[in-house]
DNA sequence: ATCGGAACAG
DNA sequence: CTGTTCCGAT
């Protein structure tokens, strides 16, 4: 029969702003990006094949399609409007015409021993993502704990109110990097920037810049609408990782000190990411920008872009204190066959003091799902707004005129010396990261495939080229 | 609607 | 290992 693989091959075009269906109702979704690497196959180990929650992200990332699924309610909760189309596209996708939502959610299903996801109880068809079971699943050996990004985050998760701390200062902390990945056009697309082909900086090398660290994306109101973008005016030698680079002062609870630890640079993939760029930039709205509301989408949409996972609000709950993200991160994972751990159960904090331990001692009270499902760690961090309010803060450097010129692979790593030792981990195939979904909308009124700008499309070649090269 | 066991495929 | 396919039980 014929399938629709191909679409694995197919760059989704346009980037995927989250945007809050369009409202301005209740607590608007903001947007989170999720990491580019988190996406690829590549970055799942084990299979080479797409994943089922990938592909659950790059749905939810796209707003054409918000009408089959979407995110909604707490954060990392989803919903699935139309199950029978969801299982239909992602039948699509792995070439199984005989797939419903049935057997769709069974797979889903096997995610809850994983804590991948886990269902709402209650509201039909709706599920929960943990992402940093994600991310760890991505990314193990990365020491998230040292991270500035978890640090961050879970200060920013002990209290609600302060956002300032988080989001929008970690944010500040990183310049805007292209997108990546797949999509490799990203910029382009947008490109707003007349002249610069050369943006194309691939991020997938560098997953860990991405950092799992799913970013906010301002709500509506504190987005301009793209009001500016330059697409990203940073030095590459900025170095984020560097003290000096932080402006979490904002971030009263952050102690000091405990943001950049050394063993913030345990491998080289570190060292180099530190002259990487944000990734979140390529949430930057394109196309799109100015039309939003529509569920149905119908956006252009469909090339080239990279991932980016939106979710909704909130941040949750991170019960990590600020102890080792990491290590709870492993805890849970032990915990996690060791006990399926009923939601519902209380506990919310996940040991404060527990602190790094080894895997096997953390028992000690740790427990976490506080309520219900929502024993999700949050991962999020950064409020990766498109707007760039904190550019100010990098502006400083060379901007434009040291735009990267990041190819990939192979091609030159101008820009980035250290791409030589970053490790190979991710992406060995750059085509194969290149797309992802591709879903055509075989039937479904919705703009699932919206058609491809020309020019666009031009693009969308030349990057393959590229790559290919 | 959900769940999870079991067999099976790649 | 990650589903896919069936299926009986809730």
């Amino acid at each position: 029969m014929d399938c629709n693989c191909v679409s694995d091959l197919l760059i989704p075009p346009v980037p995927a702003l989250w945007t809050p269906g369009q409202s301005h109702h209740q607590a608007r979704a903001r947007g989170i990006a999720f990491p580019d690497w988190a996406y690829k196959p590549e970055s799942s180990p084990g299979s080479r094949q797409i994943q089922l929650w990938h592909f659950i992200l790059e749905l939810l990332q796209k707003e054409e399609y918000n009408g089959i699924i979407a995110w909604q309610g707490e954060y990392g909760e989803f919903v699935i409007k139309d199950p029978d189309e969801v299982a239909r596209l992602w039948g699509a996708r792995k070439c199984k015409p005989h797939m419903n939502y049935d057997k769709l959610s069974r797979a889903l299903r096997y995610y809850y021993n994983k804590r991948i996801l886990h269902k709402t109880k209650g509201k039909r068809f709706t599920y929960k993502f943990n992402f940093s079971k994600v991310v760890l699943v991505n990314y193990p050996i990365l020491d998230m704990a040292n991270s500035p990004f978890f640090l961050a985050q879970n200060h920013f998760n002990g209290s609600t109110s302060t956002p300032d701390c988080s989001p929008e200062a970690i944010q500040s902390l990183f310049p805007r990097l292209p997108d990546s990945g797949r999509g490799t056009s990203l910029f382009d697309r947008t490109t707003a920037a007349p002249g610069p082909e050369g943006d194309k900086l691939r991020l997938d090398s560098f997953p860990f810049l991405s950092t799992g660290a799913p970013c906010y994306t301002k709500p509506p109101s504190l987005l301009g609408p793209y009001a500016r973008n330059p697409p990203f005016d940073y030095p590459w030698g900025f170095n984020p990782y560097l003290p000096g680079a932080f402006s979490l002062n904002n971030c009263p609870k952050l102690p000091p000190g405990s943001l950049y630890p050394s063993q913030f640079y345990p491998n080289p993939l570190q060292s180099s990411l530190s002259q990487l760029p944000h990734p979140f930039s390529s949430l930057l709205p394109t196309a799109e920008a100015g039309e939003r509301g529509t569920t149905g989408g119908t956006n252009g949409t469909a090339g080239g872009q990279p991932i980016r996972l939106c979710l909704p609000p909130y941040p949750g709950s991170l019960s990590l204190g600020r102890m080792d993200i990491g290590a709870s991160l492993l805890a849970e994972r032990e915990r996690e066959r060791a006990e399926a751990n009923p939601p519902g159960t209380g506990g919310v904090s996940l040991g404060l003091g527990a602190g790094l331990q080894s895997p096997s001692e953390r028992r000690g009270g740790l427990k976490q799902d506080p309520e219900s499902d929502s024993d999700l760690e949050i991962t999020d961090l950064s409020d990766c707004s498109s707007d760039n309010d904190n550019d100010h803060v990098f502006r400083k450097g060379p901007s434009l005129a040291s735009r990267s010129q990041i190819v990939l692979d192979g091609k030159k790593g101008s820009v980035l010396p250290p791409v030589s030792s970053l490790p190979p981990t991710v992406s060995p195939h750059p085509l194969k990261s290149l797309k992802p979904v591709s879903p055509r909308p075989v039937s479904r009124p919705l703009s699932l495939s919206p058609p491809l700008p020309p020019h666009e499309k031009h693009r969308e070649t030349e990057t393959l080229k590229m790559i290919h090269s």
